[in-house]
DNA sequence: AACTCAAGTTGACATGCATCAAGCGTCAAT
DNA sequence: ATTGACGCTTGATGCATGTCAACTTGAGTT
């Protein structure tokens, strides 16, 4: 794959306050000014192709990203051509958080299908987030909700079995496309069975599996990467946390 | 353990200024006068004991918490009992920081052994980081080390065996350690096994069989919670990369 | 000193998942 | 259509680690 068709950048060349994702990436309480001045500091790139690369572990630090379409993985490049993924994002979210502490990306950053990308540089940012409270406040928030996601994360690779990893990485993309206004019980998974498996803890050949049990099952429909959920309680019921459960729940 | 002996105030009221965690801690990189007004606003309690929570899973969000002296863990308390361990904190480091997002806390963080805890309320703090550019930045620094632990922590829980794990544990303790002045080969564990297995993703037992089999093969020496290092970089090298292919190693 | 209880250790056994290996469907290039 | 590469699936096997159970040790209490 070389080179697409040229789009009209009139596609991508939309204002924040335009923008779909507004609820849920930077602008999210912000004064319609405010989006403004958020807005100028904004860079928007032509479309990226799957394999690109946001940024390389390694690389000095300068900007965040924020998926605007389409979607990507981070992962931590390990000797020998190994990768642990360790998140894949989706429209609304940030990239590149981490790295804001040594200035360097300790990780890779790679789409996974054609998707336009916001860059913040992030030092315009900070002045930026210094002059508008609600800003510098939702900055906090972001930055605190990936603790609260990596968290829970540690808890998946910690105590669950592998059922329920492949169930909770379901219903998680389940309730993150709904949220962008998809469909939660029928859609695409962008990443292959590997990524699937490396991101879970598992070997390729377990999430095959659970795969083709939870079909046997009566959960799921799959065909390659096209994913119909069938019984989404079921699969929150296995993944642990369900709504139905009385008490405790955990969710964003 | 009910009541001790009354702690002279003057031990526990230092101000930021002469805290010998400055460097490690919010007050990094501030100019004397910035520090004094960070100072004004955190508040210092008597000392807590072993048991005694900071906060509890599902109360509301007001301050974050900074390890004076002492120890915490952070966990998630889960029905019937069982919990999953979130984090060990030693002093100069930051509970709380995952409930920023939701204003309210999903981990509950329990003092190990007696410890001074300074409390910080965070709006105050939000006001203050407002007009100190170099706290803000410090802040973000303090939130983004957070969330690049955790990454470290995932791929641990993703790709690491039993004994990389307890190594990775052991020269993690040793260097945060030997940060704050103590020595990174002989230190004391103010958590159960129990909890370093919780952490971990491991069973009690394996936990237990490790620290006799290092023992057995000259990597320590441990006597209880007292544990001596006898070997820190063959440690290491188990914590990095695979024992066999021995070629490359990573760290931080 | 004797008692109690929790924490830690050790051994025997069971099992979930990784690993190894082979085969199959899909897609792109020719 | 043919080829090759790659991603995915499926089966067979082994091992690391969890689980269960018994015992030991240490610390606090009386």
């Amino acid at each position: 794959m070389t080179q697409r068709k040229v789009i009209s950048f009139d596609t991508i060349r939309v204002a924040c306050k335009n923008c779909s994702l507004s609820q849920l990436c930077l602008p999210m309480g912000l004064a319609p000014e405010d989006v403004e001045r958020l807005d100028s500091i904004i860079k928007r790139s032509r479309p990226l192709h799957r394999g690109d690369h946001l940024f390389r572990g390694g690389e000095r630090f300068r900007s965040l990203y924020v998926v605007k379409t389409g979607s990507v993985k981070t992962y931590a490049p390990s000797e020998e051509g190994g990768e642990q993924v360790l998140g894949f994002h989706l429209p609304g979210e940030i990239i590149g958080l981490d790295a804001i502490d040594k200035a360097c990306h300790a990780c890779s950053a790679k789409v996974l299908e054609t998707s336009a990308i916001c860059e913040v540089p992030f030092q315009r940012f900070e002045e930026l987030a210094a002059a508008i409270p609600s800003l510098q406040h939702q900055m906090y928030r972001l930055l605190s909700k990936e603790i609260g996601q990596d968290a829970d994360m540690l808890l998946l690779l910690g105590k669950k079995n592998a059922e329920e990893r492949l169930a909770a990485f379901l219903t998680s993309m389940s309730s993150r496309l709904s949220k962008r206004g998809l469909s939660p019980t029928d859609f695409y998974l962008s990443m292959s069975r590997h990524e699937i498996g490396s991101y879970l803890g598992l070997a390729v050949e377990t999430v095959s599996r659970l795969f083709t049990r939870f079909q046997e099952d009566g959960l799921l429909r799959v065909d390659r990467k096209h994913v119909e959920v069938l019984n989404l309680s079921a699969l929150e019921m296995m993944a642990g946390a369900p709504p139905s459960s009385a008490h405790k729940q955990r969710s964003n």
